[in-house]
DNA sequence: AAAAAAATAGTCAACGTTGTCATGTTGACT
DNA sequence: AGTCAACATGACAACGTTGACTATTTTTTT
């Protein structure tokens, strides 16, 4: 099969010459209906995997090769009834131009990389579900690169993978965007990137960034506690190199000083991003006599923890103890009962994200050259029965 | 800064003469320490993105161009003594090849693409790990494409992917691995591919498989429920897209009419791969005066919410009724009490499949043109709480 | 020792695209 | 009419690599 294939495209490109007539004479001899065009003669042959190239497009309508590659790029000087006609004929063909050649020949290439080292593969699938949606819509490529945040050689690893598949950018996600060591050197090396981050306002640094702001999402969970009567609630913390477990922290402490409740210190716990650590800190929560009447935790995985611990220490969850979470994972929507939780569109984020690469690395593509190299996104609460009985 | 960077990449080129003298120099006229390297010329320079060049590494090594080439592709007619300096050239430029040349050049390609709809994103996450831990390892580059296996062009989506990134070859999950007529329009069209599929014995065609026994395992499960002393055992179905839920329905089924047990088709119910279809099954099965001591679903989504509607009617696991699930997704490790499931190392599967498509696709680069183009993998049973009480 | 065979190494063009520069074409203004 | 912009198009080289072919060296055979 394959070689039947191969055999194919070979004579197709030795009767090159021959294609171009085939088609003058559907062109002049008679109407457009009924004659035989080229990508006909292609189909025909079953030469299923040729490409259509610049040169064909430019044959079939009549152009130089460079006119084909000026429409293509929406350069401004072509007359409007060459660029229609090109158009015509890319259509006709089918033709998407090589992504090789273009990345191979250019200062400029179109293919990005997204890295990350996050260990929640419904985070990873999110980002890479809008990236790559945006990757599509820009004609870029996509290249993922899951990487060890701690891996000594980072840095030198993310320039190895930028030359080797000549990328024109990066969008990298936490917890490896919020690395300051890891953020100034690739700048310090030129590399194009936009970093997602957690923060409550828009970073300094010249780099693009989207940042969620965690803190003022928090704020509102922990407000949302307050507002069910809540004033001894405990924060289980996810691990600190995640910038999130700092602003969600925050935001959580400062909604309770502005309700007048003091921060109880004893009452925020360290922790990681995963179901056991929740377990662990609320079992140890659990047995103090002053145990908190709510727990927020730092994220779904850590509160569906908290919420088994709970159930273990035969207490019953909102009645006894109230439990939120973060991230409107399907943790926190198939729990019993389901958790309130935050939530953010990681999809969208990264969507976003890659627009502001694409503005940094091509300001003259895009109209906006202007806008913000920043942006912001707000989660947002969702109520669930984990806190709802209590009322103020 | 980058402006700054191109500056020093066009000093590179335009003094590109200049360089081998240097080499030489310090070739000749002292011993190799202390000599000036091109690469240190380049690090001096400040050329950080610039990258060598097979050029670079013929000059930097005294050979031609091809035969540069020749040792990068391991081709045989290269003497020993050649080899290891160019080998040494390529080390000390921290030489790779560029991806995008290569693939514009030559009738073969470096890059691979994986295709998938599944809705699980551990699952997604682990066959990427271990389909680009194959690419790495064989110098490959990955395209994800993520895919609406329902969408009708489906397979001139995959066939222009094919073409406009110039694939080599595409590593197909389940469910779209499981659609014949894909795989078949995929064939007729030439394209290299790899299946993974779930299966109970090597698949006819000619294309490369790797198929996981998830009927043996399903029997596996199920003997473990009738050792436990469970005769009333319901199975909770996936979606019949999915072989998988065919498959691990028969060795169910199976497993029961070896221990003289009569399949009750009434307790066989369809649903999807989702916590609310195992929640809402459960719901009308624990509502039957006749219900079943353990339920088997088909995996471990549908057994956690099995789990959940199973506490909603008050009773509990394992006493009342025994849960297994499949898969050892966190949702079984994370549920109280933890699920009996049976596990698959997705990305050990994933692997395996890009080493069979590489040797499909380059039969000469390997040694082992003659190893079979299917491989099978069998999910172990993980025994937890949620079977454990019951002995016979 | 010469001839043939095998091994190693090199030359050149080509992959599909775009940047540079040159050329042609239009229309507006002396 | 003739000059000059401004616009529109084209010719050609180059990106980094490899396939086909050729040239050289080494080994084997006669």
């Amino acid at each position: 099969m394959t070689t039947l294939t191969i055999f194919f495209v070979r004579a197709i490109r030795e009767s090159e010459q021959d294609v171009p007539d085939i088609r003058k004479d559907s062109a002049d001899g008679q109407p457009d209906s009924g004659g035989v065009s080229l990508q006909d003669y292609l189909v025909r042959k079953g030469c299923f995997l040729s490409k259509a190239t610049i040169k064909d497009v430019a044959r079939v309508a009549e152009v130089s090769l460079k006119t084909v590659s000026r429409v293509i790029n929406n350069e401004p000087t072509v007359k409007e009834a060459t660029r229609k006609k090109v158009q015509a004929a890319i259509k006709e063909l089918n033709y998407q131009p090589d992504m090789s050649a273009r990345n191979l020949r250019g200062s400029m290439s179109y293919a990005i990389g997204l890295v990350y080292d996050n260990p929640n593969p419904y985070y990873v699938v999110g980002v890479q579900e809008g990236v790559l949606k945006a990757c599509r819509e820009m004609g870029y490529s996509l290249q993922i690169h899951p990487c060890d945040a701690h891996h000594d050689g980072i840095v030198e690893e993310l320039c190895d993978l930028v030359r080797q598949s000549r990328l024109a950018g990066l969008v990298i996600a936490p917890p490896i965007s919020e690395n300051e060591t890891i953020t100034k050197a690739l700048e310090d090396r030129g590399i194009h990137f936009v970093r997602i981050i957690s923060a409550s306002s828009p970073p300094a640094g010249a780099s693009p960034c989207v940042y969620v702001n965690d803190r003022a999402a928090a704020h509102s969970v922990a407000e949302h506690l307050i507002a069910h009567g809540h004033t001894r609630i405990a924060f289980l913390s996810g691990e600190e190199e995640h910038h999130s477990t700092f602003e969600r922290r925050e935001g959580f402490k400062a909604a309770l000083l502005e309700h007048g409740i003091a921060v109880d210190d004893s009452l925020i716990l360290d922790g990681a991003y995963s179901f056991d650590s929740g377990l662990q800190r609320t079992m140890t929560l659990m047995d103090r006599s002053d145990r908190p009447t709510a727990i927020f935790g730092c994220n779904d995985e850590i509160a569906a923890g908290a919420l088994a611990a709970v159930r273990t220490r035969g207490l019953t969850v909102p009645d006894d103890v109230a439990i939120a979470g973060f991230e409107n994972s399907p943790f926190s929507q198939q729990s019993r009962p389901p958790l309130t939780t935050a939530a953010q569109s990681t999809s969208e984020i990264a969507r976003q994200a890659m627009m502001l690469l694409v503005n940094e690395m091509r300001p003259q593509s895009t109209d906006n050259a202007e806008a913000p190299n920043y942006s912001e996104f707000v989660p947002e609460l969702l109520e669930r029965p984990s806190t709802s009985t209590r009322a103020t």
